[in-house]
DNA sequence: CCGCGGCCTTGACTTGGCTCAAGCGCACGA
DNA sequence: TCGTGCGCTTGAGCCAAGTCAAGGCCGCGG
């Protein structure tokens, strides 16, 4: 009875992969417990991002993937000339870096839009571990893979939607994301502002604000500046699918 | 004397990755010649696919990466209303069906726009020997972060380019991989329709078309149907980098 | 050899989203 | 408390790309 509990309080507690809330969204999902023992002499400490700070910038050496413990990040590429690009916005439980691998550099940079905290994965002791425990391989693999599938899917919206599907689309993937996380399906907090949106969308910041208030005349939304309640969930699905062209 | 050549000789030299002359693109890469024999072992089949037909269609059960060895490929995405997009054009040497992964279905078609030839890799025998080859596991992973890389700059050019940007853009990618296969950097034929191209580049066939005649009257390319010459790499390269605006 | 069909080009017109500009609202610090 | 600045909204006008339509090119089969 007093042997069970002291190797796992000491300290263990403050980090670790075994006893975190995110671990069915995030890289552990269909690990046993004995494999996340394992886990969690690997990702061992976490990292503190203030708002508006980066966690990586485009260039730097990679050496480690990041868990988004909790906050919110966006991650930018830019081309030679000033132009960026937001590629995409990620919550707890979500993986950033994974860029970086193929070039051992990152190649978009990734700016906290909270004040943050990530678990740090260095990624070589990943490689390591996921050649002895294949479920880890696997969900590393999955998560590679639905990044990638991913990315495919805002191709589609930037290739072939209009701005009102576009948006729309955008709103019914974050409440759907942080449906997932637990918070309400209906009323959410925007982290971004209308230009980093717009970035993301292939939209300017104005198109934005017009669509935004557009929904709300048509009473899709309620908008109070980052404040958004969503009104009518199928309203904003039916336009996704195209029914209003 | 007789018995090293025999097991090499008879019938492994169809396929196999240890004498592919695309094994610095490909899978192989950076793989020692013993690494190679394991590899050998587990992509021993091709499959022919015709012009036109597909290798993989969205919502199929997924088992294998293809590895193009001849030919070219379209892989595009659907959405639920009848819209549709060119997600990336694959030549010899890319892998095909990485979408496949996270969740055990193909997400997007894969159809040949020439007659083509494809190693079949079956995927769970992938994971099993990149878990004892780590530079398998590493080349593996090195190509799915490429991937994603390749996306974010389709993104890139889709949410903040103009026409001739992402055109222009568009066929230095296509002359620079050709290129690095031992073609021509500046005579190419283009495998797919002017249709296709507008679907990768969020454009309408009538603008790429329209795009090309300008292309050519300001003598940065002559174009005879599919039939293309570079004839002022620079130029388009100015143009993709913004200094015309 | 001709006719057909798929693909491409070009012109005329329309329009969705961009640009430019003015003004508001809210948070924060003096 | 008030000013300042950033982010957001809204209007007016414009333009790049889309739409619609006509016609040309070319390869293939009859």
């Amino acid at each position: 009875m007093s042997t069970a509990t002291p190797p796992l309080r000491l300290e263990p507690f403050k980090v670790a992969c075994s006893n975190c809330n995110l671990r069915e969204l995030c890289l552990p999902v269909g690990m046993s417990n004995d494999q996340l023992l394992k886990l969690d002499t690997l990702v061992s400490t976490r990292r503190t991002v203030q708002r508006g700070d980066t966690l990586f910038r485009s260039g730097e050496s990679f050496q480690s993937l990041y868990a988004v413990r909790t906050g919110f990040f966006k991650t930018c590429v830019a081309s030679e000339d000033g132009r960026d690009q937001v590629t995409g916005f990620q919550m707890a439980g979500e993986l950033l870096g994974l860029d970086g691998i193929g070039t051992e550099r990152h190649t978009c940079d990734a700016v906290a839009l909270e004040d943050s905290q990530v678990c740090i994965i260095p990624y070589h002791q990943l490689e390591d571990l996921s050649r002895e425990v294949s479920d880890l391989q696997r969900q590393f693999h999955r998560i590679m893979s639905r990044e990638i599938v991913r990315d495919h899917g805002v191709m589609l919206l930037l290739g072939s939607m209009r701005a009102e599907e576009r948006l729309a689309a955008f709103l019914l993937n974050l409440t759907q994301r942080l449906q997932s996380r637990g918070f309400s399906a209906s009323e959410l907090i925007l982290r971004m502002t209308r230009e980093e949106i717009g970035s993301y969308l292939g939209l300017k910041l104005e198109t934005v604000s017009r669509t935004f208030s557009k929904f709300q005349d048509e009473g899709f939304l309620e908008v109070k500046q980052r404040q958004i309640s969503i009104l009518d969930q199928d309203g904003l699905q039916r336009l996704v699918n195209g029914v209003n062209c």
